[in-house]
DNA sequence: AACGGTTACGTAATCGTTTTCGGCGAATAT
DNA sequence: ATATTCGCCGAAAACGATTACGTAACCGTT
């Protein structure tokens, strides 16, 4: 029957007053006398009217909507930190569109440029690993659109950044190899162009050269494949053909180092007394291999609440003219040991 | 400097034109001299204009974006879906507005209640478990804004749909147990109101029958944690503490799965010797957990293309008047057999 | 009776864009 | 010389909602 959801001119019309008594009516304004608004309500309730958010948006300069860009989706880590991001906009009324890039550089110029058109409110991103110029971003400072980086982070930009404790957290990880007795610790790495990466592959030397350990370019493998079970895979394959291989692995995502894990087994060495292995993230997946896997704990939920926060406050604050200071807010990684990585408890069936 | 965008009437009044002529010369209508149109295009090169998608839509009553609700994110299929329908969303130059439910048929409603008001072009939709009431997405029907349900779906309403084909998989899955000699197959199941546990659920009893076992209560648990690792946990330990435990465990989801095959391992059980276990979804945990575990494949980015391009085929008929005939689409599963299920090749540390 | 103050509503502008319906001058046709 | 066509552009309505401002009608006061 009806096609169209009904529009302050339909409840007009059927009282034979005009659109701005019945918006007055509908908003409760002193000025409309009950009997009126009344009248404005039954039939607002009988055509289901909704105001047009559409409308609201053309008219008030703002849409509610936040646009959220992601290197990919199908990443425990990043669809948790999705997750917070839309519970905290859910609780404030505000819509999320979701991006992937697929580590696209170029996608992800063309999708931020796509949001800033679409006048989203605020933007989130985390950014691709092959990113290095970010005008696309400078774009949204410049017509003052608050934008807040999460996880892959960078310095060229003045704006709000929440990110974990990537440096501390490989610190920790790598000192905890050392300090179950390994002496040649190896590292899995993606690109260094990303934050993340450069962070963890300086706290993995760093904490090497505090024990007196020397760091060994053999030893540094960047997956070809990403940071992915496949590039673990291959990664380690390599480690394990060197000379003399590493009695240690440390891989900068878990699904590397589940790849590690599954290659050092197959290659018949065992998990841990040949080869330790920590991983980063805490995925679901490190606590049900076999056998289970440490790994560096990153609160992707709350990285997402956080971000999604921080940006709500800035378009309030944009929204009334207040001064917006960008700021960064780093969150605690927190390294869990599991038998991968700790000799003494290793129980193998 | 400049605060917000540039509108047509910025580049009309540099240009002591009208808006009328602008817009006709940015969009190369014939009318417009080449002075006219190379001046207008100088200007709006200059000032970076950009039309206001909001002001468009609300002129052509479209808003190129589509609603997309799951249950919940954080999870290997669904993100595979929602990766899927987002690469097709953007090839089609349509944005995609993401909810999750968290599996609460309240949220659902509001939610669905928030995109339609929102003018979406479309919806895309996974049922939440306790969905059994279905006038929320009526809402859609009646106002002739096409809706797509996917995976957990319902026959009360008269839309399109995607599904897996749930029952073959699922009994190809139980009758690959009974080939391999086992006599009682236990069920891990969620809440029979999802579809999908409904017609995996029905496959288990009938793959028993076909073979002539018995379907014995006692054997088919509803996890109370839901479909997780600890909902598998929990129920594998009931199951093991009864007279007769199964030899092997059919679960409908491969969280739950993955809880049982640990439980068992845990419980000083053998897998596959002593329980089989089998999955459902081949997530990327399936392969790496010790011994690999079976698992029925779900094809979750191709849902995603599917449903996507279902409903944007829809959107676009719908736009030109066209009807639309609701379609059901049946993706194929496909059963991965690894070591969980499979004695002979078992291949134990 | 004239004025002031309410009450209760209407008018019209606004947001940015598209598009229909002309309009005006010049060139062409009859 | 008048009519027709054409090229180029402006005016204005439309999408749906909000809101500053204007204005009737009515009351009571002086």
């Amino acid at each position: 029957m009806k096609n169209s959801p009904a529009t302050l001119r339909d409840i007009a019309q059927q009282l034979g007053i005009t659109v701005a008594t019945v918006s007055r009516a509908l908003k409760d304004y002193p000025d409309i006398s009950p009997a009126t608004k009344k009248a404005v309500l039954e039939v607002a309730e009988k055509l289901r009217y909704r105001p047009n958010p559409i409308a609201l948006h053309l008219r008030n300069n703002r849409s509610r909507v936040i646009g959220v860009v992601v290197p990919e989706i199908v990443h425990y880590f990043f669809s948790s930190v999705i997750s917070g991001i839309i519970d905290v906009a859910d609780r404030a009324e505000y819509s999320v569109m979701l991006f992937q890039t697929n580590e696209s550089y170029q996608r992800e110029v063309r999708e931020t440029a796509l949001l800033l058109n679409s006048r989203v409110d605020g933007l989130l991103i985390s950014l691709s690993d092959g990113t290095e110029n970010f005008d696309h971003l400078r774009e949204y400072v410049e017509l003052n659109v608050p934008v807040v980086l999460f996880d892959k982070v960078c310095d060229e930009l003045a704006v709000s950044k929440v990110i974990v404790d990537d440096y501390a957290g490989a610190f920790q990880a790598v000192e905890h190899l050392i300090a179950q007795g390994r002496r040649s610790v190896a590292l899995l790495r993606g690109p260094l162009a990303s934050s993340t990466n450069r962070l963890r592959t300086a706290a993995y030397c760093d904490a090497l050269q505090k024990h007196g350990l020397p760091v060994r370019q053999e030893y540094m493998m960047e997956c070809d494949k990403g940071v992915s079970l496949e590039g673990g895979n291959r990664a380690t394959e390599q480690l394990m053909r060197l000379p003399n291989p590493p009695d240690a692995i440390f891989a900068v995502a878990d699904a590397a180092a589940i790849g590690a894990l599954n290659t050092v087994k197959r290659l018949g060495k065992r998990v841990p007394e040949d080869v330790a292995v920590v991983g980063f993230s805490d995925w679901e997946m490190a606590s049900v291999v076999q056998p289970p896997m440490s790994s560096v704990y990153q609160p992707g939920y709350e990285m997402g609440v956080v971000s999604a926060e921080m940006l709500l406050e800035q378009i309030e604050a944009q929204h009334n003219n207040q001064p917006v200071q960008p700021m960064t807010k780093t969150l605690e990684t927190r390294l869990i040991v599991r038998e991968s990585s700790a000799v003494k408890q290793s129980a193998m069936v």
